[in-house]
DNA sequence: CAAGCTTTCTTAATTGATTAAGATCTTAAT
DNA sequence: ATTAAGATCTTAATCAATTAAGAAAGCTTG
């Protein structure tokens, strides 16, 4: 079972290369009795049809499009809101017919590396940390690209929601309802892992871009409602699981005072904190307010957070990348939009 | 800004391509001088590095694993089942470095065919109906080919579970505590779109064979314990959605008599037939008892399912894919296991 | 019958790399 | 000084196709 090219069939009719080519892609350019027996002929070898990877080459298009995304695919694939906006990317490659090759991070492996061999017409990067050694190599493709979420780079089109006001919409919601004590649990802020309480500094630094301007809107609302941001008990953790929120909400609900309202920058996490509401008896939302982001995984729990037009952001890039070039780089943020249900109400009683 | 290639690079500086290739893939090969002023010279000419499509022709592979599935991308995704095994797939290709090429489904183009087309060392074939045209494109690649759940391709890898015992549990557990008026609401039987009330030719005809399997496996529980199955109330939709579940549940629930136990086939659609029971002020399960599958959307809902190990699966499937050729041919069938929550119970009240 | 037009197939350039084997030149050891 | 070994670079084959342009034959038409 030696390998069937083009060649051998050619050899076996004693046509050309060309013809049998011909056969395959191009049928009118051959009469039908000998297409007939190319084909046939084909059949026989086992040939197993035009080598994709030699048509790629000769055709210079890939007929996918690259994914990267900050985290391991198994976690990528945990995650709703990655889910809902690889959905909204996958079906416009679908309506393209082009394929969706999602990546590995590089690994510092040298001898193959994934961001460097993908075959592939362009890339969409999704929610790296500044500065990730991944991105460089993206753009060493010079293929086309497009970031979401972060970082912002310039001279490509970028695609997210206005983080500031969104953070901010979500304190809000809660000053405006009466609270005053406040507390914070995010995720992804940094990449070493770490899990605990995080001071300003900490805070300030955080590499995901997206998360740092997120946190600057609960900042920004906090001290416009005249609270001291630095008095605002603030909880980072390294992985967006439920199970981190839970511990999260036991770490800012042993607290005194005890917030009366939580801000999580994911819905998962708010969902941790519920059960860690659920634990220590607390009420939600008579007890404890708690307002998630991306209404991802917030309908059934009865969650208020902010929704985001994951699939429409999704479906976008997939549309600017296979526009091709006629895509100027262009910075677009989506809506986003409060939506209020039963985790969040006014503070039970107010302290003078 | 013309193409920059090797050859570009090569020309510049008087030496030639193996040169520069050289120092790019094996630096060993050089004297440290002249690599740094060929890098310096790619960079100087905005070379985007080695072609990985000639390479990949060169080198024979595609650091790539094609994924074929039955319904639209857009679907897929929003298929908790369907991402548990495609979360697991994909660890195992992060594990290897290689990509995971999501494939549309061929559209009758002949222009560009992305099965034909697609640049992957193997396919995993997920969930097709029997005699889809798709299938047989991805066997006249000739490549490692894996199959999970349907259909069984005769001398290929094939992962799934044991359908008529899973099925069989999940009935006999209902019957088992007792009940005998049951419905039963499948998805995914048929292409043609069809929802409403199936016969038994119908039944027996689905395209899909574990779902025909599965439902062999709720007729003979039944029938061993003695009840008609052509009695049984079967209503079939086109999507698996909680929206035609509780339609499902509706038309199920306005019978005379009303199960008193409904099988769903996906847990989606049975956290629908809860939908419909708390529309009609039915108490779960002390009115009626629902019985999921697949263990993907239950948890939170409280809702008895059958367990399938999705994600072992998925990883299991990648596994043998890129083991190479080592593998053979084998029929792995994965454990399931019947998980008993809060949606059944003994029926409340027993006819003579 | 000759000119012109089709149809059918071939020639050969092109796509962008990798790598074994060979050619020089330098260095080290005898 | 001679020979062997090592380092460094080149040659050329190879991977498997696509396609514009050319050639040979058949067919029509005036």
């Amino acid at each position: 079972m030696a390998k069937v090219t083009l060649q051998t069939i050619a050899d076996r009719l004693g046509v050309s290369r060309a013809t049998v080519s011909y056969a395959f892609s191009r049928p009118d350019q051959l009469s039908d009795g000998l297409r007939r027996r190319i084909l046939e002929v084909a059949g026989e070898l086992g040939y197993a049809g035009p080598n994709p990877t030699a048509r790629s080459l000769r055709l210079g298009r890939a007929g996918a499009l690259g994914l990267l995304f900050s985290e391991t695919l198994a976690y990528a694939f945990a995650d709703p809101y990655a889910i809902g906006f690889f959905q909204g990317l996958a079906t416009a490659a679908e309506d393209a017919g082009v394929g969706l090759l999602i990546l590995p991070l590089p690994h510092g492996d040298r001898r193959s590396d994934p961001v460097r061999d993908a075959v592939v017409d362009a890339f969409c990067v999704m929610s790296l940390p500044d500065g990730h050694p991944a991105l460089a190599e993206v753009l060493a493709r010079k293929l086309p690209v497009v970031v979401v979420d972060e970082p912002y780079v310039a001279g490509h089109p970028f695609l997210g929601i206005d983080e500031p006001a969104a953070g901010a919409a979500a304190a809000r919601h809660v000053l405006d309802l009466g609270h005053r004590r406040l507390g914070v649990v995010m995720v992804g802020l940094h990449e070493d892992g770490h899990s605990g309480w995080a001071g300003p500094e900490r805070q300030e630094t955080a590499s995901f871009a997206a998360m740092r301007a997120r946190r600057g809107g609960y900042q920004r609302a906090c001290e416009e409602a005249g609270l001291d941001w630095a008095a605002v008990p603030f909880y980072e953790v390294a992985r967006n699981s439920r199970e981190a929120g839970r511990r999260a909400g036991h770490a800012l609900l042993g607290r005194d005072p005890r917030p009366s309202a939580i801000l999580a920058n994911t819905d998962v996490l708010a969902l941790g904190v519920l059960d860690a509401a659920a634990d220590l008896g607390l009420r939600v939302p008579a007890d404890l307010s708690v307002v998630g982001f991306s209404d991802s995984a917030a309908q059934e729990a009865g969650l208020t957070t902010i929704r985001q037009a994951k699939q429409e952001m999704g479906a976008a890039a997939g549309r600017l990348l296979l526009a091709g070039s006629a895509a100027r780089p262009e910075r677009r943020l989506f809506p986003h939009e409060l939506v209020v249900r039963a985790s969040t109400a006014p503070p039970a009683h107010r302290h003078p």
